[in-house]
DNA sequence: CTTGGAATGTCAACAACACTGACATATTGT
DNA sequence: ACAATATGTCAGTGTTGTTGACATTCCAAG
């Protein structure tokens, strides 16, 4: 109804930011992250993983050799919590736990073929919905919408993003 | 580095959708999802709640007089996941549970006082953060960001977020 | 070479929050 | 009367997070 009235603060580039547009901009991450990651969900519920899992694979594929302490901070949990999943997924031949060269105390983590092969499932999954999103709000929308998200995160957490996405916005 | 490339894509209007785009959006959603939980969880963790308490008191506080059933699909949890949440919410006196006036089988949910103390005080931390991301990102982008989550969610989903915002955009 | 500290792994206990299944109660509508 | 609906509750289970304590291994400084 007010579309046009907010529509119009949108191409003249004014802010103004009602409380009821903040929630708004709320409930659209809370319903958002359940779409996030009802896929995957899906998939590792059938191999009786959990969401840890995801996250451990999704990170570990992308630095591959990473150290247990790197990824215990791009998680942000603790090294417990972290080791559970860990052990699950090398005993379940998913990730290759190697020792270091250069430092005989650190655990070098990778992903075997099969834990590729999972990772790549959840991921591909995950992807489908972000490309039909992305295609679906177009370009424009897409350079926003991460913006926005790296506007939103803690400093200490976008450090991390940065380190892994090379800071380039999509 | 590459961002004069990337951004030339999207000044264009293409949408050249590399894997590694697309993991970049991923890796967006999951930093800034730990972003936009942490003023809140602070709060929470003070009074011994979590954030299904949160949950809870955003949505009642959203729709006044709502019964469990609609808030329960909102939600999209279990009644006895959402039951306990609501018991304690109840005890402490932050949320009133009174029987339907026409249909007596329903209780009606809303805050008392204290319950939208609390629930301003949380969505206030919420707001403050999305505001500067907001402030920070732009009116474009904001405008893109609720359209990227909007395509994100899942169509059952979407129904609730559009019946709670109206429809609108931003 | 000893010692302190860092990195890692592991054990135990616990809490939050989700799930399933079963059952009780009150109410409504047929 | 009877079936369906809305709600509440009890019991059990699983994932994921937390703290605290402790052992091991190894690097590096004294």
């Amino acid at each position: 109804m007010a579309q046009g009235q907010n529509r119009s603060e949108h191409t003249h580039g004014l802010l103004f930011l009602t409380d009821e547009q903040l929630r708004k901009g709320i409930e659209a991450m809370f319903f958002a992250y359940r779409g996030f990651t009802a896929d995957p969900d899906r998939i590792l519920a059938e191999k009786s993983y959990g969401r840890a899992h995801h996250r451990a694979l999704h990170f570990i594929q992308r630095s591959p050799g990473t150290t247990v302490n790197n990824l215990l901070s791009t998680l942000g949990v603790t090294k417990q919590s972290l080791n559970r999943v860990l052990r699950t997924l090398i005993c379940d031949g998913l990730v290759l736990n190697e020792v270091g060269t250069k430092d005989k105390r650190q655990r070098h983590l990778s992903l075997t073929d099969a834990g590729r092969e999972l990772e790549q499932a959840l991921s591909n999954a995950q992807r489908d919905r972000m490309r039909k999103a992305y295609r679906q709000a177009g370009a424009e929308a897409v350079y926003g919408f991460c913006t926005v998200l790296e506007a939103m995160m803690d400093p200490e957490l976008k450090k991390h993003y940065d380190q892994l996405t090379g800071g380039d916005i999509v």
